[in-house]
RNA sequence: GGGCGAUUAGCUCAGUUGGUUAGAGCGUCUGUCUUACACACAGGAUGUCGCAGGUUCGAGUCCUGCAUCGCCCACCA
């Protein structure tokens, strides 16, 4: 017998088996034994210079889990691992870096920029792959892509290409979402809408044609009335109509602006009159196209005024101009008062700070296979998890608008577009002043490319099949598209639905052929919960309340974090965490451990090489009632757990797994066989019956702890040196019966009995200061002939487990303490026996209990409409409990009289 | 302003298509190093199932309304 410590020890275990599994290439995805059912996963690819959070250990072991699973049921099975380039994100901290260099992006130039880019993110980048292998993650590491990898780059291209051809791409000035941290547009989706408490001002504009008249003007932003080229007042507003036409003055710089009408204005809201500032707002945007206004920018792209705002204010920051802006009218006397209000404000996602909107020249794509996107999801050939995302989902979908994809920064794949060199205002569609393709035009000394890079999010789209080799034919077939596409399981956060989820399958669905099934990019989407601390707040830096899970795992164990994780993250539900929960995942390691090594201390492992042998080591004859409640439980198990899968209720698998394991097995099984094994012929059954119990359990926990169940997989002989758990079927039951053992549930019934009769005998015992003592003298008055014979053959069990000399039979108990159990009455038979009356306390509330439930059940047999409308177990079932019900009744007060 | 979710023991949560007397883990109290495990074992205490109606023989579970908390979407200055 090797020696087997105490305590098990995961930092060791974990390291070897994973260099173990790496080394034996056995999470390579499998590309030529087409005749397997093929299961593929591609991973949501995090920054590539983050580090690992608790949000990536939810995410990726649901995704290690789906996949070990997936191998052990036999598909071939692939998990493609990436990261991507995080454009903005990425080209800050580069920016922050080379600052303190003492240099900058600026003074590089785009090409050194880029360079010194790729070289940083080589030196920091890749820390989350490391983390990601500590966590045990089952990635086809040999399959590792990057977003900026020139074949991935190359896909991203070819789709802008693709694109741009078939018109759905275009470029033009918009009002787009400007980040002035950033210095880049924004789409929708990175604007954070923040309710923020700010000031409404209410001022006057003079009217021109009529010196001493005034309209009143509610805004929150002051400081762009020097881009104000309308006031608009709603044309049906009988107080403003005879305005229409007529001007007003802007106050500075003074000029006289016209007062226009327009539906748009909400008669209702501040005082009916909107100032137009056709170039900081979207609304008032629209307005001045409809009206054919002038559009003053005040602003430079970092927020601060420019001239056009006045010498007063040129230079200043957007902020300080709006106090300045007030102070002015109030100067002017023009200002009324000022009030404090609530809005909401939309801030930049990276920047932190509020977007300015800002017209400025952009890519825009209009997306392609909306509605066909949208029934993916309605016909189920897309599910999600849980289901009411798809309305989410839906309803972004019948709202979209345009995708802003170019952005300001040079850390992404460069737009490929060149304009012809002297050509003013080239035409986008003429190909002598525009070239668009992958590899650009063969004169490149003649034409300038685009400066803008795309939309992260724009090459992130194509994931699916960009890492599966596409747009060439023979890295596709190198890599298995044609297996492994569409995917099974996606795993996401609910936040990046849009971001990333939508736009995957419209991608899918245009790019690829076929059918809409062989085009979509996956078959189901689980969108995790959010990841919080004990008070629901969100994990973040600031708050300090972000543990870092590499200390968890060095602390507990990868397992004892995964299976933490999992145990408290019910479906799609937010996620409320501490270490505690990691504590009960190392504990489960830990009584997984003791139970292999108490089995390996009572007996050699005999011939565990698989279900058959195991089997052929059980005489059928000397199985008990605890050997089929034990393979009963462990059947229903197995059958929970399959069910489970199919619904993607992961919590309920670990509770499961857990109560089965603790409870039933070592908290029953194990006991009753430590007095079964006593008896020679006995001992080689309940050893094999063990040896089948433990081999069932690793394969079922496999997917949830990889690492320990590996481990006690080979230290038990369940499986050969070079191979793995995760290669064995967790299936059993047709091989038990194949091997002859058939359950036999009316037996494994009783064990209920039997423990009920251990919980009561402990519990007397306990109340009469005897709890303690291992040889009690106890007597036992059965409640039928059933109950009799069970004690009878469980005489040795029970004696050990309730820790009593004796338990004899008798039909009367005199007045020794007593407790009623579901066998019968148990009594201590001993005179110097000392009780302080608790029984006495337990039976008198047990008798109140039964006593109100005689009582509502002879209430609803009385009730006609209960006898004639139920069904007839439940009628069935009522009158037998109350009998039983009645009877413990009677005892009790035979007891305690 | 729309939509979604949550509300069950001190804490975190289970509770399958409505069917006996509502469960688990943690914590807490008492006792125990009983020859796998003190990361353990035995025993104990703890609930107006958010509130109000309704459907039903029967509601934690289904329906309606309300309350509180949270999230998402939305161009009202």
């Amino acid at each position: 017998m090797s020696d087997i410590s105490k305590a098990y020890n995961p930092s060791e275990v974990e390291d070897k088996w994973y260099r173990t599994w790496v080394e034996s290439g056995c999470f390579k995805g499998e590309t030529r034994n087409s005749n397997a059912p093929h299961y593929s996963i591609v991973i949501p690819p995090p920054n590539v210079t983050g580090v690992l959070t608790m949000g990536h250990v939810l995410n990726n072991t649901i995704q290690d889990i789906l996949i070990r699973r997936a191998r052990q049921e036999g598909k071939s099975a692939v998990w493609i691992p990436g990261t991507d380039h995080a454009g903005v994100a990425t080209q800050t901290k580069v920016d922050a870096y080379l600052r303190s260099e003492g240099t900058s992006a600026r003074e590089l130039g785009r090409d050194k920029f880029i360079e010194r880019a790729k070289a940083w993110r080589d030196k920091h980048g890749g820390i989350i792959i490391e983390q990601l292998k500590k966590l045990g993650a089952s990635c086809d590491w040999s399959r590792l892509v990057h977003t900026l990898d020139d074949d991935y780059s190359k896909a991203v291209l070819t789709a802008f290409v693709e694109l741009f051809k078939k018109g759905h791409i275009y470029r033009g000035k918009r009002m787009v979402n400007w980040c002035p941290v950033n210095l880049t547009a924004l789409s929708d989706e990175e604007v954070l809408m923040k309710p923020c408490k700010s000031k409404l001002y209410k001022m006057r504009y003079e009217i021109a044609e009529e010196p001493g008249r005034f309209v009143e003007i509610s805004t929150t932003r002051p400081e762009t009335i020097m881009g104000d080229t309308a006031v608009a007042v709603n044309p049906d507003d009988d107080r403003y109509r005879n305005l229409i036409g007529k001007h007003c003055w802007r106050p500075f710089p003074r000029a006289k602006i016209p007062i226009i009408g327009d539906s748009y204005v909400d008669m209702k809201f501040g005082t009916g009159v909107l100032k137009v500032t056709p170039a900081h707002d979207p609304a008032d945007f629209e307005i001045g196209q409809r009206h054919n206004l002038e559009i003053i920018d005040v602003m430079n792209p970092d927020g601060t005024m420019n001239e056009l705002a006045g010498p007063d204010f040129a230079g200043m920051d957007r902020f300080k101009a709006r106090d300045r802006a007030v102070e002015k009218l109030r100067e002017l006397g023009l200002l009324i008062k000022e009030e404090d209000y609530e809005n909401n404000v939309g801030y930049s996602e990276r920047g932190g700070v509020p977007i300015e909107p800002r017209l400025s020249d952009q890519w825009f794509l209009r997306y392609p296979k909306i509605k066909e996107a949208k029934d993916a999801v309605e016909s189920g050939a897309i599910k999600f998890w849980p289901k009411r995302w798809e309305k989410t989902y839906a309803h972004w979908l019948d709202n979209i608008r345009d995708w802003c994809i170019s952005r300001q920064i040079w850390w992404g794949h460069r737009i490929p577009v060149w304009y012809r060199k002297g050509v003013e205002n080239p035409d986008i569609h003429n190909p002598e002043e525009v070239h668009v393709s992958v590899d650009g035009p063969s004169d490149k000394e003649n034409w300038v490319q685009d400066e803008d890079s795309l939309d992260t999010w724009a090459s992130s789209w194509l994931w699916p099949f960009a890492t599966m080799g596409w747009p060439d034919k023979n890295k596709m077939k190198e890599l298995g598209m044609e297996y492994f596409y569409p995917t099974s399981d996606l795993v996401t956060g609910p936040d990046i639905i849009f971001f990333w989820v939508a736009r995957m399958i419209m991608a899918g669905l245009e790019f690829l052929p076929g059918t809409m099934s062989s085009r979509i990019p996956f078959k189901n989407v689980y969108f995790t919960g959010i990841i919080r601390d004990m008070q629901g707040r969100k994990m973040s830096k600031s708050l300090g309340n972000s543990p870092d899970p590499l200390e968890i795992i060095a602390k507990y164990g990868s397992d004892g974090l995964r299976f933490g994780v999992m145990n408290c993250a019910p479906q799609g539900q937010d996620i409320l965490f501490s270490q505690e929960r990691v504590e009960i995942g190392r504990n489960f390691c830990n009584k997984l451990w003791n139970a292999c090594r108490f089995r390996k201390m009572s007996g050699d492992l005999a011939d565990n090489s698989s279900i058959a042998a195991i089997c052929a080591r059980i005489d059928t004859n000397m199985l008990d009632a605890d050997d089929h409640a034990i393979l009963s439980n462990l059947l229903a198990s197995a059958e929970q757990v399959r069910r489970d899968y199919e619904s993607y209720q992961f919590n309920s698998i670990t509770q499961n797994l857990y109560s089965f394991f603790w409870n039933d097995f070592c908290g029953w099984y194990l006991e009753v066989s430590k007095s079964r094994m006593g008896y020679a012929k006995a001992k080689r059954t309940v050893l094999a019956v063990q040896d089948l119990c433990l081999r069932q359990t690793l394969l079922l926990l496999h997917p949830f702890m990889p690492f320990i169940t590996e481990e006690l997989w080979h230290q038990m002989g369940y499986g050969k040196d070079g191979e793995f758990i995760q290669n064995a079927s967790p299936e059993f039951a047709d091989e038990l019966e194949k091997s002859g053992i058939a359950i036999d549930e009316d037996s494994a019934a009783s064990v209920a009995l039997l423990k009920d009769f251990v919980t009561k005998a402990r519990a007397l015992k306990a109340q009469c200061a005897q709890g303690t003592k291992r040889d009690s003298m106890l007597g036992f008055i059965p409640a039928d002939d059933h109950a009799k014979m069970l004690l009878e053959n469980n005489i040795d069990k029970l004696k050990k487990l309730v820790g009593a000399q004796e338990i004899s039979m008798a039909s009367d108990s005199g007045n020794s303490p007593a407790l009623l159990s579901d066998m019968g009455t148990i009594f201590i038979n001993a005179s110097e026996v000392v009780s302080d009356g608790a029984e006495r306390k337990k039976m008198l509330k047990e008798r109140e209990k039964l006593e109100g439930f005689v009582k509502s059940t002879l209430a609803r047999l009385g009730n006609p409409n209960f006898t004639a409308k139920a069904p007839k177990e439940v009628v069935d079932g009522a009158k037998r409990q109350l009998a039983e019900a009645k009877a413990k009744i009677e005892e009790i007060d035979r007891l305690l009289k």
